[in-house]
DNA sequence: CGGTGTGTTGACAGCCATCAAGAGCCGTGG
DNA sequence: CCACGGCTCTTGATGGCTGTCAACACACCG
């Protein structure tokens, strides 16, 4: 059940056996969404931390006219909102994109690793860290980028991290979002968000039909999007 | 030194004597910086982690044609690379946005601390979750407010964080930064960043000559930036 | 006193938002 | 079985926010 989280962190630095094992008994209960469910909403004080399965989730603000910007995209293995643990009430929600497995582990023994399993504790930080450098990347490509480049950016980032868990065969990987999803992702209109697929569509750079993406030309889509995979940290090393 | 530090975290828990010694004893060396200089480069492998005692620092990034996106703006008191501690390798420059003073801590004492005192690790934890807190606020104001917003949005902000730590004068308090670094933050040309302030100014809400800026109207710039301090987390409680 | 960095203003262009309409797909219900 | 509505994708027309280019003012400094 925690097997994917075990496999991510110990991309990042390897596990004892006895860290293996506190994080599979750390989750408590597990549980099926459907897709265009909030897992947890703004405002909310949870007291668990919810890992992610299966599917993937999406972390959003709501502005004052309904407007919605998604800041952080997840897929199977990561940890959605370990934030909550200590930032204690959520600044933002957190809603399914597809139909969903998630699993629960308790703040309570989130605190107990803190105490007991401080290397397990660094690299649970890590894990939001890596979170944080997204972040920043995105800040980047936002700030400083074409609608095009936002874009191929993005499939760049989730190609490398479908790959990292084993969920891309050979350039094509499954993304549940809607166009208007990825708009509110880049920042950018659903119309133009189709302007730009169809660019890249048309330029032969990747297919991307019925949430099946395909990448057709991975150099040429990693230059519009100035691309460079650093900033997910995926090296092995002592932590 | 690092009493600034202190005095930050105990805005969200409070810590024991013990805690507080433990940082007070943590800094190793104290140096001034001048203005538009690297702290820390894109790439570097830094052996401590930088804490900035007086004056404002930026995390930047460096696009392929020269153009730069400002990722954070720090103040007296922030922890500026407390990633690298467990990040390791550098994806962002850090640089001086005016002179300032540094202190460092080691990543060997960071290390022990984290074995041998976890609840104060969660907060320097927790200091690096407010970062991306921070983050997360930055992409939604980007991506869905117009650069008048951005710029309130940002003023408020920083308001908010120089009150936090007693450097504001009755809605006025200093930001040495350049229209060029403004708009590199909020991912607008120098030309737009001036016709928002001039726009802002002449709306008779906000003054800003000689880096000192100074709220005219807190409630409207507020509004205008749709602030909500919320994601700031400055609230005290057991973490 | 000239050079450099910063702030200011105007003209123009372009990327992207908005509005609108239609097509394809799918589940529901008659 | 077919009609219907809803969601998503697609395409065109129009407009506006913001980038780019350019020129100038001003302060500071060697």
């Amino acid at each position: 059940m925690s097997e994917l989280l075990i496999r991510k962190l110990e991309r990042r630095d390897l596990l004892s056996r006895e860290e293996k094992n506190v994080l599979r008994n750390a989750f408590v209960r597990t549980q099926t969404l459907r897709a265009d469910e909030d897992i947890v909403h703004e405002g909310d004080r949870p007291a668990e931390s919810c890992l992610l399965l299966d599917g993937f989730a999406a972390r959003y603000n709501l502005l004052a006219d309904g407007r919605r910007q998604i800041s952080a995209i997840h897929i199977a293995g990561d940890f959605v909102d370990l934030h909550s643990f200590l930032l204690k009430t959520m600044d933002h929600g957190v809603m399914t994109l597809s139909p969903v497995r998630v699993t629960f582990v308790p703040h309570a023994t989130l605190a107990q690793i803190s105490r007991d399993y401080p290397h397990l504790t660094r690299l649970l930080w890590l894990s939001t860290l890596i979170d944080s450098a997204i972040h920043r990347r995105w800040l980047t490509v936002m700030g400083r980028s074409t609608a095009t480049a936002q874009m191929a950016h993005l499939i760049c980032e989730l190609h490398c991290r479908m790959k990292e868990i084993g969920l891309c065969d050979d350039g094509a990987f499954h993304v549940p979002m809607t166009q208007e999803e990825l708009g509110d992702t880049l920042g950018l209109s659903t119309v133009h968000v189709n302007r730009v697929l169809a660019e890249l569509r048309n330029g032969g750079v990747v297919k991307w039909q019925q949430n099946e993406v395909t990448i057709l030309d991975l150099e040429r889509l990693g230059e519009i999007g100035e691309f460079d995979p650093g900033y997910l940290h995926l090296r092995q090393e002592p932590r």
